[in-house]
DNA sequence: ATAAGTCTTAAGCAAACTTTAAGGATCTGT
DNA sequence: ACAGATCCTTAAAGTTTGCTTAAGACTTAT
């Protein structure tokens, strides 16, 4: 999961992105309005965080001007607490959400994840096979035994198996996985799946996670 | 269930009792300390939940005054975090549980449900394999002998076994345990985490609070 | 005011993780 | 069957993160 924040203190946004992405989404952070747009109108995120006061343009300027081409990505506003009437404005046009500053980043990250819901599902349990997923407790195992796996093995195969039974293309791998600004002409991926298909240790009939040569890899019951 | 909401700040007051309601609890509410205690001691309730500030009788008084006609009722306080010293005397004075504010309504009621259980003793206990926090008596032992703990040692330790199984994230400890709601860059948790590793004199084989690195920390039984 | 206990910061070190790079293996289309 | 592309595997360099101390700042109680 992608998320863009666009928030001009940078102290702010910097707590935001170590917080989400301890809680394992990709974050790209920027600061002023103008950038926030071309980034967004990108297509890449699966959330927006807006700040209301922005540099540049403003929260409510990038969300209308976003939601012309992108319907149904969540947006979720930062606001302080005496801009609450134009909020509600934002609400009307686009927004989805708002959060008032300063908030708790749980309850942020609650909100988030109402947003997101219909598409994570309400459980914490990921499947593959025999291989279990525990998102809360971050661990993975396979028949019973747990599996030690490092952030990016992590969550790495957390988007294969979210994404089971579609292909998971390189690009959007390395966009899911690692940052946006990853020069990802190497073998970072190969070298990762190849880490978590030795740890998983798939014997010869358990093709959980296949090539598909040319386009990246899929997760595969059976 | 029949609680009683003893807390001046009406707006608090109202929106515990709307999502206590819509969780099928009968909820009353008074603002003040003498109105509080006179109800409570109708003997109609299931539970108490004072606040510790009251125009009146605060919400210690209230509490021991009733304590000496009902043994077995629980009583949760909602405190300010500078008034944690005197919680902990309250804790030792007949209160079953305490909350800080702000607080999110999720955990309220979590604490709510906890008190009401079939009570299997008249202890209020948390446990992680050989370690036990009394929460009651603000202790921790290991194999029954105790062990001293400073405030945020336990406050840490108190976190972790809450969420047993689920990972806490550097962030959220950082906002549970310190209240710190912005970017944070120190090392403080990595230092508290060791002294209660060294403190609860954990060995070879007792892994019971493990690292997840770059995410933060869990506590696990085995 | 002093002393004891507690909390926070900082820094060196160690360990774990991430990325790069390079040679070998495998696949695909001709 | 061959060339070229793509992927796998490994090892080592580079980087981040966490552990451990110790010292100084702050609190609290006497």
């Amino acid at each position: 999961m992608r998320l863009l924040i666009v928030e001009d203190e940078v102290g702010i946004a910097n707590f935001l992105k170590q917080g989400l992405e301890e809680e394992s989404f990709a974050v790209d952070v920027c600061h002023t309005g103008n950038e926030g747009l071309a980034l967004a109108l990108s297509g890449e995120y699966d959330l927006l965080i807006l700040d209301w006061m922005l540099p540049g343009k403003s929260g409510i300027e990038i969300c209308t001007e976003f939601r012309k081409s992108f319907k149904s990505v969540p947006v979720i506003f930062l606001t302080a607490k005496d801009t609450l009437n134009e909020t509600i404005f934002g609400l009307q046009n686009g927004a989805n959400d708002y959060i008032k500053k300063p908030f708790h980043f749980e309850e942020l990250l609650e909100r988030i994840r109402v947003q997101l819901r219909p598409k994570t599902g309400e459980t914490n349990l990921l499947t593959l096979g025999p291989i279990t997923i525990d998102l809360s407790a971050h661990t993975v195992t396979k028949n019973e035994t747990e599996i030690q796996l490092t952030q990016k093995e992590f969550a790495l195969l957390e988007m294969l198996v979210r994404n089971k039974g579609s292909v998971c293309t390189r690009t959007r791998i390395i966009e899911s996985v690692w940052d946006i600004h990853f020069d990802y002409n190497t073998g970072v991926i190969d070298v990762y799946i190849n880490a978590l298909r030795k740890k998983l240790n798939l014997g010869n009939d358990e093709h959980y996670i296949q090539t598909i040569r040319g386009v990246g890899y899929i997760a595969k019951e059976v």
